[in-house]
RNA sequence: GGUGCCAUAGCUCAGUUGGUAGAGCAAAGGACUGAAAAUCCUUGUGUCCCUGGUUCGAUUCCGGGUGGCACCA
């Protein structure tokens, strides 16, 4: 809305520039599998737009085949970023995602309207649309300790810690899910304040609007669609590709669909066709989990792309 | 063609001494702040093949039918 003129304001500036040239940021988010990547360089032509990938694993230059990246072509058509930029050596996070990625928008925005945004890892849009709250870097070593202590004494253990160092949190957490209160306790004991005090969970401003378009299409198909892309993605040499990240299956890069059921046949512990099966019913379960997520979109426009046209 | 066995959830099957049923897998729903393709929570979805009969009551017992499997021809 409009500030009436002369009042004294320190968005002010803002608000006016948004009026002036009002920067957009569109995001295609959806399943894996449901034709994201397809679309994307038609969209992106449309808006006169780079594509900016939001995906957790294709950010991987390691990672090809059993990440569904998009081919060289499609590459070369539109500029992408975001993709292959990194090793799987390299940590990296959400956080240091956020950054980078509105680092980005800054630039492009200088000479963009409308910038395009498309991937599936829900929590990369939110820290990208709404922002993380400032964490502390947390010591590699505190976390192994903490996960050395979840499998000697249990998770009772570190609950009664958090209970202590973080009551509040203590109160609404899934106090079952061991990364939830592991994370917690790593940030208390480095911060040496309570984690629900610093995850404040405010949304950020942000000096564009966003427009979520979540694509979507029948269950029954997306389904199909996932088990004959694994299929594919086995013909094109998924295995040969697991294989040679197996010195790495420890990085969390590689706790990812399509590889880590490989490394267990590559353990002997399944057959070959035991881990196609698992990573065909693992895609579907990771498919199932981002629909729950973006359904929290309030406003988010879906599309069905069996049978609506995508126009922007 | 004959004989035998089987028919129950999407699949593989268990079970009900007659009171409309439950496991595994698959699946469905949900949570989510630096691991997020991660991590975790909840949930049994059903013309018990069809059709007569017996019975207060049949998915269960009996007859017939249909389908499948096996063996014999």
């Amino acid at each position: 809305m409009p500030r009436p003129a002369g009042t004294t304001n320190p968005q002010k500036t803002v608000l006016f520039t948004d009026l002036v040239a009002p920067k957009t940021l569109v995001v295609l988010a959806g399943p894996t599998g449901v034709g994201k990547t397809e679309l994307s360089v038609a969209l992106a032509q449309q808006v006169g737009s780079p594509v900016i990938s939001c995906d957790s694993r294709q950010l991987y230059r390691e990672l090809c085949i059993g990440v569904a990246r998009p081919d060289e072509e499609l590459l070369r058509t539109v500029p992408h970023y975001f993709i292959a930029d990194r090793s799987v050596q390299d940590a990296y996070s959400v956080g240091q995602y956020e950054q980078d990625a509105i680092a980005l928008l800054n630039e492009l925005f200088a000479h963009h309207d409308t910038l395009l945004m498309v991937g599936g890892s829900g929590l990369y849009i939110d820290a990208v649309c709404y922002g993380m709250d400032c964490m502390p870097a947390v010591d590699d070593e505190l976390r192994e300790t903490l996960m050395h202590r979840l499998s000697l004494e249990g998770i009772d253990s570190l609950r009664r810690e958090l209970r202590v160092l973080d009551p509040d949190y203590y109160g609404t957490v899934d106090l079952r899910n061991p990364a939830r209160v592991v994370r917690a306790l790593e940030v208390c004991l480095t911060a040496g304040k309570p984690f629900s005090k610093i995850r404040r969970n405010s949304p950020k401003n942000r000096n564009f609007s966003v427009r979520f378009i979540v694509l979507t299409r029948s269950r029954a198909t997306l389904y199909e669609r996932i088990n004959a892309r694994v299929d594919r993605m086995m013909a094109q040499g998924l295995l040969e590709e697991a294989r040679q990240m197996l010195p790495f299956r420890h990085l969390n890069a590689l706790k990812t669909v399509g590889y880590r059921e490989l490394f267990r046949h590559f353990d002997g512990e399944i057959t070959l066709n035991q881990a196609v099966e698992l990573i065909k019913r693992n895609t579907r379960r990771y498919a199932k989990r981002q629909l729950t997520w973006f359904g929290r979109y309030e406003g988010a426009e879906w599309i069905d792309v069996e049978q609506d046209a995508v126009a922007i």
